[in-house]
DNA sequence: TTGAAAGCGTTACCAT
DNA sequence: ATGGTAACGCTTTCAA
């Protein structure tokens, strides 16, 4: 006869032990009720249920995560949390995490130290895949992550000398489409304000644009450092912008917190919007559509970006080891009112490189 | 002698065996080498390090917490990751966490369940404790909790009948400083738009709103239910506020963002702001600062709130399992340009109210 | 279908 | 100061 196991120990931890014990049944019954593929009887797991529910017992995933090598968790890597772009990218993305039964642990770049502080102390947590938004990668990390095989995805970035995987929106196209839309509205004096200099959001959306803006014959065009995506340093550009002299009838922002700001400045100024600037930006944030603002942007495929990361992650069942690729997904041009005919010009002369309508 | 156990299994795992059999050591030794208060020969901590280092070896901070019964995770229910109010708390809080080592588990609870269907699988990674920044709690869960020891507070809500912590800016102080500040700039004629019928934020900020008007000799103040914490809500109860015949010359909005919504509708319909009309709202979000709506507003203790719920939640050494308290904070009068004297009066005629200047 | 036992990678206690 | 060993709560063979 079984000698039975001390009681309960002084924490109010239920354990599959506990539930046992009460039914009279080995733990490992307990395991397999819990277990959707195991074999157990239909009135096992019956009774197994009712007595968890009555004990409140639920399965300690920590220790189901010793042995099954799955935390179901994965860590997002969140450079900017106060500009709306990255929330909506922190929103998005948990949902979809969480629709897969896949948790969230959460990690804020800014900190002192970057990527380099985290990534230790997130590894240490065993997760079943990371998702980096921001901060730079060095090839270090991705040869760590490797070795440990934690799949990584760079997700709005990439760093091209590097076996990592990565989604984003195609920032090209998306330049090009702008340029496309302002020239065929009539403009001809342009301007790009750019983000983080070193940033491959920023530097594909400006190389779209002048490249599509050559395309028509226009090849100059004003380059504004902002420095980074935020509503201040848009301001500021803007209005170094107007101190130049020659104030631009067309302004794209490398992104929506900084085209806002921008707007912000130009009717600080005295300027009206779009009748003596056209302004339009990227991203497509929430505040983007709001009637004061009316940005014409470009909305990120949110949702197809955040399939493709669970997907290259690779976190359902057959978890293929993707080599790494890099996605890129076309976003769609949104035509609000920040961005209209030039001055004395018959309203929109075409719409062709409208894909979709308005919202 | 001792039989050398077989090598490593296929994954690319490191653990602390592995250093040990490197080092010729005991795997004690390994684990020593990482416990700070444990008794271990500073050179023997080195030798560790360094191969620890070398074949990239991090504690398992899972396996770790099986015995500890400490996995440093804190969960953290947001509601609305749209707002930016609970985007800001996020990234306060977060931060908080991390500087005390503790990392965040992030749950959204807009998901379809909300907080019910959340908590067991939140309680499955056995956190050392909960953050609810929204939602209904019902005495269950906090039984629940409880049961299992598992610290809870609740950030910006309390739920009056049950024991459970919380800690909250003063919404009530901070509704009576908007009455007073309203009333000494000379307004007669206020409005107070209300967020979700039930969440106690916004009945809080009202009734201390509508209490001090009547201290004034200020009786009647219309009320306007907006539903929810959002642009549209706030931009849609302006309207219905403008439609209501009597436009009042104050209102006070039960969150910025709701402000910021009723400022953008009543400049469409072409009130001038604060001229025709003053806005006020509470939380001091970014956005409130920005100069096309410079919101005059009270500031949420942000910092303050982090540290009380790091400390009521026991996370640091000494785990005082507090009993259930509820802690209000009190905020600070953010004074901007949305809110100004009564047309015709004579600027700011006392400034008594504002305990803090602009920032 | 069920039970017993061997891990998973760590910490903690007991020896030495 | 260091080594051995028993947990921690679970999954997963292997037997029955």
């Amino acid at each position: 006869m079984k000698v039975s196991k001390p009681g309960r120990r002084g924490s109010g931890r239920i354990t599959a032990e506990d539930v046992a014990r009460r039914l009279g049944v080995s733990q490992s019954t307990i395991s397999r009720a819990f277990s959707p593929s195991a074999s157990i009887s239909e009135n096992m797991k019956k009774r197994v249920a009712s007595a968890a529910l009555e004990l409140g017992y639920q399965p300690n995933v920590i220790a189901r995560s010793l042995i099954t090598r799955r935390t179901d968790i994965v860590a997002i890597v969140i450079g900017n949390l106060v500009d709306p772009f990255y929330t909506t990218l922190l929103r998005i993305l948990t949902e979809r995490l969480q629709a897969s039964g896949k948790q969230t642990l959460l990690f804020s770049s800014s900190q002192a130290g970057g990527l380099d502080a985290i990534l230790p102390t997130l590894l240490q947590y065993q997760v079943d895949g990371i998702v980096i938004t921001s901060a730079a990668v060095s090839s270090d990390m991705v040869r760590i992550c490797a070795k440990r095989e934690t799949p990584v995805v760079l997700l709005n970035r990439y760093v091209p000398g590097i076996e990592i995987s990565a989604v984003s929106c195609d920032n090209v196209e998306g330049g090009r489409q702008m340029a496309r839309y302002l020239v065929e509205l009539g403009h001809e004096r342009l301007a790009f304000v750019s983000g983080q200099p070193d940033a491959s959001t920023s530097l594909d959306r400006q190389q779209g644009f002048i490249s599509e803006l050559a395309q028509y014959g226009i090849s100059s065009c004003v380059i504004e450092q902002a420095g980074e995506y935020s509503y201040e340093a848009g301001y500021e550009a803007a209005l170094r912008l107007m101190r130049s002299g020659n104030v631009p009838d067309g302004v794209f922002f490398a992104s929506d917190i900084m085209a806002i700001g921008g707007m912000d400045a130009f009717r600080a100024k005295g300027l009206s919007i779009p009748h003596d600037i056209s302004v339009v930006g990227f991203n497509d944030v929430p505040l983007a559509a709001w009637p004061t603002y009316s940005l014409t942007t470009v909305r990120h495929p949110w949702e197809e970006m955040a399939d493709s990361v669970v997907e290259m992650l690779g976190l359902d069942a057959g978890a293929t080891p993707k080599k790494a690729t890099t996605q890129l997904i076309p976003g769609a041009l949104i035509q609000r009112s920040s961005a209209g005919p030039r001055s004395g010009q018959a309203p929109r002369p075409f719409a062709r490189s409208a894909r979709h309508g308005p919202q």
